[in-house]
DNA sequence: CCTCTTCCCGAAAGCGCTTTCGGTAATTTG
DNA sequence: CAAATTACCGAAAGCGCTTTCGGGAAGAGG
């Protein structure tokens, strides 16, 4: 492959002018330029990005951190689709994305440090427990960052509507004449479920539904198990709902579980709306009534704001609300009377 | 931060020897090694990566390259589950992976000089076409490799045993007493694909069952939309099968929807069984029958594959195959009398 | 007491690249 | 034609680290 010496000694140019012709200087004639270039077309010349990188101070990476929560990892459909557009995004402009370990070399350092040791350009942080030290200490540092799908004073941010959202789905299930409207809620301590448990307290206040006793509950994590068991305890009560907002859908999906297999049916019997719009949810019966979180925006939002750090060398604190919108499938129904 | 230089200006050493103590070299005395250490706690010294790399030509980097067919990236729940796994057991060897754009600063490159670019120690790639010129490019090069899901004479290779898989399919359906098998197949420059398919073949044969006309039907890739065209062909039939072998979930999904809306009922008109076990099947109805390939120990044995290959520092080639199981739900049932 | 090891430490070169700064040759200007 | 620009090129320092090699001091052996 050769270095930029090879080339110069292949071309009879300095190193000096072999680098400003790679890196399009103007104090080097199109002539030499060409030779150069040419000359490192033939050997398959390929700048070594660590030097560069010791030697710009940009590295032209950047670093991902997410949730290990629940054992998800990479595997949540949701942080798939916001990576997915955010890498895109990052690409275009010449960046990869490094998923750093927190292992160097057996001895096992923050993810604040590993990007240090890694000189990322940026950081981002996806689908995370607020309460997390290493985020916090992600947000405290100095390298540019931006979080997404939590709220955060001191970096930018990106997340959906979420209060917006669960008005929707409050305000739908209203209009088709239900009245008794459970929500079955994601835990507080992540922002997504504190604010969609506020948008349903906010809409039910709005419509004048009281809140009745059982129907705020806390399934904690939004895994299918949980949504589940969620659902059975608010099967237990009295006074059952006729709808249930679901703050996601892989709850949902467990909901839905639940209650047929206490013989009732979804939607005759009980209307249920989710949240996320995952793409699974099209194959379920039913079909899932959601609010869709638009993920591919989200990502490219989050990758606007973090470029605008980097270039701007310095650390702004952008908000961006992404709005959402109901997707209407099968899963709700009017009111029996 | 700092560097060595500081932290010899502080403690009074050469940074031979800091740099010597903090890599554990036995030349440093205990106490100078001591004091060192301590200094670099105290002004939280970190190395930077590629002043490391640089001087050692190690980086400490795998590359990742994935199929972008379909527009999955990232979303492909089957990649996900491997890449998930393969980044847990090099993250515990301490290697980060990168995920590569192929946009140098707008020149774009091929994914092999990028990942020279970046200086890789191995390259992983994930669920591709054979024929992609990009893969090829890096199987031929010297940097270690390994393949998932795809087979190869001259690099190391991981997949599952697809035509066991392929015939634990078809005997179930036997079992179950079915005769006019189908198989809704993936594309055959797939090497899945076409090992599923020859695995049907395979087990139709020491059946002794023939395959009809039309009972073998190509669905592309893998999509459920593909799916669901082909088992729309298949019930064009006049002779209908009465199960159908289906190369994967997502089309099996797809091929469940096409047999509901031809009225007909799953399993009992048809039985179909799915191919990877992805985690929606267990959400749909019926709840598919499928054959599961192990993403967790199809990403561990890559790993171990690279790692090998990483640390004698030459080309291995070999292959793993991994076992595969049937997982019974309830999307296949006895034939019709 | 002298020599031979052993134990520690540091000078220096090197990894591959960028960038400042100065210098020469060619060109323009008055 | 002299002076002032302009165009082009290169020496050298620097980025932060590793590693070879040699040397001084201390301890061991005779």
């Amino acid at each position: 492959m050769g270095t930029i010496y090879d080339l110069a000694k292949k071309t009879g140019f300095s190193i000096t002018t072999v680098s400003k012709a790679l890196n399009n200087y103007k104090d080097v004639s199109d002539k030499t330029r060409a030779k150069i270039l040419q000359a490192a077309a033939e050997m398959d010349y390929l700048p070594n990005a660590h030097a560069q990188s010791l030697s710009t101070k940009k590295s032209w990476a950047i670093g991902v951190m997410f949730s290990e929560a629940n054992e998800v990892g990479m595997k949540h459909p949701f942080f798939n689709g916001i990576i997915e557009s955010f890498r895109h995004a990052t690409e275009e402009q010449g960046y990869d994305l490094i998923f750093a370990s927190r292992n160097l070399r057996n001895r096992d350092m923050s993810y604040l440090e590993h990007f240090k040791h890694r000189a990322v350009d940026g950081i981002v942080v996806i689908c995370s427990d607020r309460m997390d030290e290493q985020v916090q200490e992600l947000m405290r540092s100095d390298i540019p960052i931006v979080v997404v799908d939590m709220d955060s004073a001191n970096c930018s941010v990106v997340y959906s509507d979420n209060i917006e959202g669960a008005r929707l789905a409050v305000n739908y299930l209203y209009e088709l004449g239900h009245r008794k409207i459970a929500h079955i809620a994601g835990d507080e301590t992540i922002d997504a479920g504190a604010a969609r448990i506020k948008g349903y307290e906010l809409a039910m206040q709005e419509l004048d539904l009281p809140i009745r006793p059982g129907y705020l509950v806390n399934a904690g994590f939004f895994s299918v198990g949980e949504g589940k068991q969620a659902m059975e305890r608010l099967l237990e009560l009295d006074d059952q709902p006729t709808a249930v907002f679901v703050a996601g859908d892989q709850m949902a999906i467990g909901v839905i579980e639940a209650i047929h297999e206490h013989g009732l049916h979804v939607p005759n019997d009980i209307s249920v709306i989710g949240y996320d719009d995952i793409e699974m949810i099209q194959y379920i019966t039913p079909k899932l009534t959601t609010i869709r979180q638009d993920t591919d925006e989200i990502g490219e939002a989050a990758a606007e704001l973090l470029l605008e750090q980097m270039t701007a060398k310095e650390r702004l604190t952008e908000r961006r609300v992404i709005p959402v919108r109901l997707v209407e499938r099968a899963s709700c129904a009017p009111v029996k009377q």
